[in-house]
RNA sequence: GCCCCCGUAGCUCAGCUGGUUAGAGCUGCAGGCUUUUAACCUGUGAGUCGUCGGUUCGAAUCCGACCGGGGGCACCA
């Protein structure tokens, strides 16, 4: 190599890949056999000392994340998805060939090592590599080996990238898929059986939000991207199915936020027979447990803000609660010029009672529930398919679980009366006449589902991006979504 | 949709009251070193300063528009 060479880092690892092809190297083989993860090869020889050398063999394969040259000598680390091993070459162990060729290896390549079992000098636990090859050549260079990746732009367009530099990314969807994994287990765990419905819905459903809409070519027609999937799953109930779950993704046509993603991953679950009150007891005891299960205690959060998680929840009704940070009685101010003027806001065409009630609970309560908290008992005009309250008038059997100061989850004892149900639907649809693009459409196929008989029912949503924020103690949606919603 | 902040080498950053050929560390390349671990030592290469336009003798630096990102507001879960 002369210094003519053109420097550009991407021809560099070009001409090594060249190279290697005319040294008989295949850059891209097949695989590697008896290959031990690396993660069990530390353990087995965790109590080596320092100078300490064994006869156990082993065979590893990873990137390679760091290395050292010593002329003679060269210290490579190796990383797999569960741990990272050094490797000593040494230029009187391994094949004269195979040392010169090491040359050509850079940081991010795939290799296969055997090599026995050492401790060094400083105590480090390494194979001592008797000879390697390639598995996978890199042609691009990693990130800063030391500074890792920072650039959020970069680390949510190539995440591949920031997984490869950054253990705390690693750490968060490994709490992430645990988290899924540990839910559903719980769910199947009680009996409930996980079911699939649409996705592309001929009518949107199940919650207020705004839509994406698609077109289905072959039918010539609209479908919608489902906002939730709450009418098919007591559909499920209708039939029997007395304790159903999905849990998937839904879609709103929503603005992003470090709390919104236009697609996120939402739980829903249904058990015939239970209320809000059932459901309430079932959400704390599952979180809980969940946390138990991944990280190991029940404390979990932001730093600064960290809660703990372990039941019973605060409860507190939305009126109390309201009260208790504005000073402001939902159930003296009725109309919505009164609500208005005692909160001091201008009266906006279209803006109910309940969008006010909803807007001064957002601004004045919602950020200050950090201690996981039930908000219990909310006005009619804001839960369409919540069941009346059995005792107070005006409000349903409904809460929405707050931790952190954002809600992870919605439940309410379902509305099962038809005719009711129609006349919320109605009252929806004029919302939605008169220009709330996010109230309900009319169902009257879940209406005839209704007239068919749904017991007693209880349901949960619970969103499954906000319970890994607070479990993974991010302060962003994003952050636990591996590729999130990006322009372009 | 609105407001504020940001965009300099592959990565992490400096330079920004306008003024020689835009700098550093890591990465890369050449060389040295048989126990290092952000290895070290010597030498060396690498940039449409987000894009386009404007002001100016002169723009990474000042102004405008656009693109992309972050945060906040609005809206939602």
């Amino acid at each position: 190599m002369t210094d003519s060479q053109p420097s550009d880092l991407l021809a560099e690892r070009r001409e090594k890949l060249e190279r290697l092809r005319q040294a008989g190297v295949e850059p891209f083989p097949h695989g590697f056999e008896g290959r031990e993860e690396i993660a069990d090869v530390t353990s087995t020889h965790q109590g080596l000392e320092a100078g300490q050398e064994t006869d156990r063999v082993h065979r590893v394969a990873g990137r390679i994340t760091g290395r050292r040259g010593h002329g003679k000598a060269a210290f490579l680390d190796v990383r797999d998805s569960g741990g990272t091993i050094q490797l000593l070459m040494k230029a009187d162990v391994l094949d004269p060939k195979q040392f010169e060729l090491l040359d050509e290896l850079d940081l991010g390549d795939f290799i296969g090592v055997e090599g026995r079992a050492i401790a060094t000098r400083r105590g480090e636990l390494s194979l001592e590599a008797s000879g390697w090859e390639l598995l996978a050549k890199s042609l691009r260079p990693p990130p800063d080996k030391f500074h890792g990746l920072e650039d959020t732009e970069t680390r949510y367009r190539r995440r591949e990238l920031d997984l490869i530099a950054n253990e705390e990314t690693r750490r968060i969807f490994q709490v992430r898929a645990r988290t899924v994994s540990s839910i559903r287990r719980w769910l199947d765990d009680r009996g409930f059986a996980e079911v699939e419905t649409p996705v592309l819905q001929p009518l949107y459903g199940g919650a207020l939000a705004r839509p994406f809409t698609t077109h289905h070519n072959a039918l010539d027609r609209e479908f919608y991207l489902r906002i939730a999937t709450e009418l098919y799953l007591k559909r499920c109930v209708v039939g029997g199915i007395e304790k159903v779950y999905e849990l998937g993704k839904d879609f709103r046509n929503e603005g992003i936020s470090p709390k919104h993603n236009p697609e996120f991953t939402m739980l829903e679950w249904y058990e015939a027979y239970a209320d809000y009150e059932k459901t309430a007891a079932d959400l704390e005891v599952l979180v809980s447990d969940v946390a138990e299960a991944v990280l190991g205690t029940t404390r979990a959060g932001r730093e600064g803000q960290e809660v703990d998680l372990s039941p019973p929840w605060k409860r507190i009704t939305l009126r109390e609660a309201i009260q208790a940070e504005s000073g402001i009685d939902i159930e003296s101010e009725t109309t919505r010029e009164g609500l208005a003027a005692a909160m001091g806001v201008e009266l906006e065409d279209g803006v109910g009672w309940g969008k006010l009630v909803d807007s001064l609970f957002s601004k004045e309560v919602e950020p200050k529930l950090v201690e996981p908290t039930f908000v219990t008992d909310y006005p009619v005009e804001l839960s369409p398919f919540a069941k009346a309250h059995r005792t107070r008038p005006g409000v349903v059997e409904r809460w929405e679980a707050f931790v952190g100061g954002v809600e992870i989850a919605n439940s309410f004892t379902e509305l099962n009366d038809p005719d009711e149900q129609r006349r919320r639907f109605e009252q929806q649809a004029a919302e939605l006449a008169g220009g709330d693009e996010e109230a309900q459409p009319y169902d009257e196929s879940f209406i005839e589902a209704l007239e068919q008989g749904m017991p007693p029912t209880g349901g949960v949503g619970l969103g499954i991006d906000r319970l890994v924020m607070t479990l993974a103690g991010t302060s962003s949606l994003r952050e636990v979504v591996l590729f999130p919603a990006m322009r372009d």
